[in-house]
DNA sequence: TTGCTCCTCACGTCACGTGAGGTGGC
DNA sequence: TTGCTCCTCACGTCACGTGAGGTGGC
């Protein structure tokens, strides 16, 4: 038997995450084959979505519907978004940024620079 | 920087500019009408593509041929562009960020948030 | 058994690049 | 005049979503 406390269960399979997302099955398989998602296959060789899983498509989907903005698109700003989300705790930090501190941003904003296609060179 | 004997022209007109990128003329114009450059329309109705449109427009190409990525993509990524390089001298600036800049920073930061479309609310 | 899952193949749509065709100003 | 520019229209290609069809395990 399941926790009674939780409203939502934790983990989805393909159909009910699909539902859940307004979205086709196809749909995300097709996003895992491209790397977008990688729910784990435990319980025989069945995907399950965990609720990362779900957000992270959810973040998908609002770029592809929303901003008409395509799979190569998608995966960049992914990745732009894991850096920006491990520069946000180094900056909100409530003391200010402290010098080491500021070396890992320095550190995440080359990556930024890198990811949107500014060299870090600059010639 | 600026005025150093130019080796090469500072404007070019619209075929020039395109033979220099290795693009379609009418690639230009169709970004042009997408709104991802803005050359200047000097002289008559012709279009002058400054040092800036050029740049600009390779970093398109990159974008577009390189990585496969689309226009509505293309669009949001020199959005984040523009904010990555708003942050840059911030962090760079030898003496660490001052308290002001980190005030600054994080306004940068929640800009690429909503950017990268992570809300800043974290609900 | 039923209703799910897995997979591959194929079709329709749309975005995009590129070319044709006709215009006008330097 | 020539060689550029401007524009619009249209076609071919490719990415993508979606469905069909057939499989197998809980």
């Amino acid at each position: 038997m399941r926790d009674m406390a939780s409203k939502t269960p934790e983990l989805w399979l393909i159909s009910t995450a699909a539902d859940l997302l307004e979205m086709h099955p196809q749909t995300l398989r097709k996003y895992e084959r491209r790397g977008l998602v990688r729910p784990p296959r435990t319980l025989g060789s069945m995907r399950v979505y965990t609720r990362d899983d779900i957000e992270r498509l959810r973040l998908i989907k609002a770029f592809v519907d929303g901003a008409g903005i395509n799979l190569a698109g998608v995966e960049r700003l992914l990745s732009i978004a894991e850096v920006v989300q491990r520069i946000r705790p180094l900056v909100t930090d409530p003391r200010g940024a402290a010098r080491a501190d500021v070396r890992r941003i320095r550190g995440e904003i080359d990556e930024l620079f890198r990811l949107v296609g500014l060299e870090d060179t600059e010639d």
